[in-house]
RNA sequence: GGCCCGUUGGUCAAGCGGUUAAGACUCCGGCCUUUCACGCCGGCAACACGAGUUCGAGUCUCGUACGGGUCACCA
């Protein structure tokens, strides 16, 4: 037993709330694992724990450059901020499991000794990297699940051939008999007949740790007590309490959460096309609002209310609001909360935001950034919408004289061509050009001229804008244009319909 | 295929033996409005199926179907 062990477990704080977030450094982030961030974070935070970040990086053939970096951008954005990891070290430390290499080895051999692991020595390499064949699949796991003679080899036999220099794997000794429950706090007691247990790699041929094995330490040596990760584990959990048992150490609690789906029939895959953690943001989307949409995706506050900050979630927070079943992600929904985010912004907070995508397509040094800004943002679900809503801005764009026809404007194209003549020295008559004038010039001219208002808004909407759709009506965007342009337009627009 | 898990409207979901089965998104009407949007009002739409248990079942039990996970020296 390494003794150094003692030493760890005194630097652990009792009786806190210990959850960690462990992701494997792939170079992205992806919508569920943000979400299983989020729920660890809860935990700890909502009772005054510790939230740990660790990196998974056991896998030395998938190293990615600069992967662990985009996972601690991520939480930071997303405002979930982590009391040990792996930039910003912890008393459990190292945080990232390729710099604890040597720490396994002591813990996989202590098995060895006890009886609840051995060395094997079988050569499997045959079905290595490109064998991914069912066929191919069901014969290894046969061959493991029939007895592997190495299982049986008496330990001073084993240890005499490690000494020697012969290449091994240790491999967990799994019961063959009997049955093991697992309690989950999502999915309740989960009863395994230990007979279906195969003898696991722990420790790999290269000295690395597999998943498994290097959770189980790590979780252990860190003192993290709610134990969060998706379904796709939770068919090894019952190995994991073998293994507990057999260090004589206390289970943590599991909370196992189902994954964040596509469709009902495959999971959120970047590999597939779906975004990323990443891609969302970039396509506009609001990291408050991702993050509110995603925390409801697998679990409910129970109320009606839907919008939550990260602070609030932390008061309604409960793990008896985790869903069982998987949730498929909508973007038409993560749209409406975006939305609703960027309803909720303050219009400096919206215009900084908004302005390097108004000036993608808005060139002209004239036009006011914030103008636009503050009619675009109560008709706004994502910023990347934006350049697409504003072009019209820059430059006229060629239009069709249809668009003058509006019915319940009751308007045609004389009629449009009548209103745009009468508006347009009115309009010339103006001295100071501002929202209110422009206003009450065209008010008082569709009063005289004994038209509705939008009988003589609608075609000057068009002529000023050339789209169907604006942000904002005709007045917002006479005044945001100037009143050379916006009378340049008008006359424009006469000459198209004449 | 073996083992494990799940199943309330198109989607997210509330519900914990007695309800007219919430709410949100989407969609469709209507109102407001200078367009669209926002906002407000209204509408469509669900307990996978079959047996039990019970006075009574979306809620409990068992089967069936469908879906997912897992069965790597990947995580």
């Amino acid at each position: 037993m390494p003794n150094w062990f003692d030493d760890m477990e005194s630097k652990i704080p009792k009786g806190k709330v210990r959850t960690r977030f462990a992701p494997s450094p792939t170079g992205y982030m992806h919508v569920g694992g943000l979400r299983t961030a989020l729920y660890a974070y809860l935990v700890a935070k909502k009772s005054g724990g510790t939230f740990i970040l660790r990196i998974e990086d056991t896998d030395q053939a998938r190293f990615v450059e600069g992967a662990t970096e985009i996972i601690i951008k991520t939480l930071s954005d997303a405002g979930m901020n982590y009391d040990e990891g792996p930039d910003i070290g912890g008393p459990v430390g190292p945080y990232t499991q390729s710099q604890r290499r040597e720490t396994y080895l002591p813990y996989a051999e202590l098995l060895c000794e006890k009886g609840a692991a051995y060395y094997c020595f079988c050569e499997l390499d045959e079905q290595d990297e490109t064998e991914d064949s069912a066929e191919a699949k069901e014969s290894a796991s046969k061959f493991l699940m029939e007895d592997d003679p190495c299982r049986n080899l008496p330990y001073e036999d084993s240890k005499l051939r490690v000494q020697s220099g012969a290449p091994f794997v240790i491999r967990m000794k799994a019961p063959r008999d009997g049955a093991t429950t697992v309690s989950d706090m999502v999915f309740g007691d989960v009863t395994t007949q230990n007979k279906t247990l195969d003898d696991m790699v722990l420790l790999k041929r290269d000295g690395m740790p597999t998943y498994n094995f290097a959770n189980v330490i790590d979780d252990h040596l860190m003192g993290i007590t709610h134990v969060m990760r998706g379904s796709e584990y939770i068919s090894s959990t019952p190995k994991y309490n073998i293994l507990y048992e057999a260090f004589g150490w206390e289970i943590p609690h599991y909370i196992t959460v189902s994954p964040v789906m596509r469709d009902a029939q495959h999971k959120l895959s970047k590999r597939h096309g779906d975004p990323t953690y990443d891609d969302l943001i970039s396509q506009g989307y609001l990291p408050e609002a991702l993050l509110n949409y995603v925390a409801l995706l697998g679990w409910s506050p129970g109320g009606e209310r839907e919008i939550f900050t990260l602070q609030e979630m932390l008061e309604v927070f409960e793990i008896s609001g985790i869903s069982k079943s998987p949730a498929i992600f909508d973007m038409e929904k993560l749209k409406h909360f975006n939305s609703e985010y960027i309803r909720a912004l303050s219009i400096d907070q919206f215009t900084n935001l908004a302005e390097p995508y108004i000036r993608q397509t808005v060139r002209n040094e004239h036009i006011q950034a914030k103008a636009i800004a503050q009619i675009l943002q109560a008709r706004c679900e994502k910023l990347s919408d934006i350049p697409e809503k504003v072009d019209f801005f820059d430059e006229l764009p060629q239009y069709d004289t249809e668009l003058y026809v509006h019915k319940k404007s009751k308007t045609d194209k004389v009629i449009s061509k009548e209103m745009l003549l009468a508006a347009l020295p009115v309009l010339e008559s103006i001295n100071v050009w501002d929202v209110d004038s422009i206003h009450n010039t065209l008010i008082e001219l569709a009063e005289k001229l004994e038209v509705k208002n939008a009988t003589l808004m609608w075609p000057v909407r068009i002529a000023i804008s050339g789209k169907a759709v604006t942000p904002g009506g005709a007045i917002e965007i006479c005044f945001i244009l100037g009143k050379d342009e916006t009378l340049r337009r008008i006359s424009v627009g006469i000459e198209k319909l004449t």
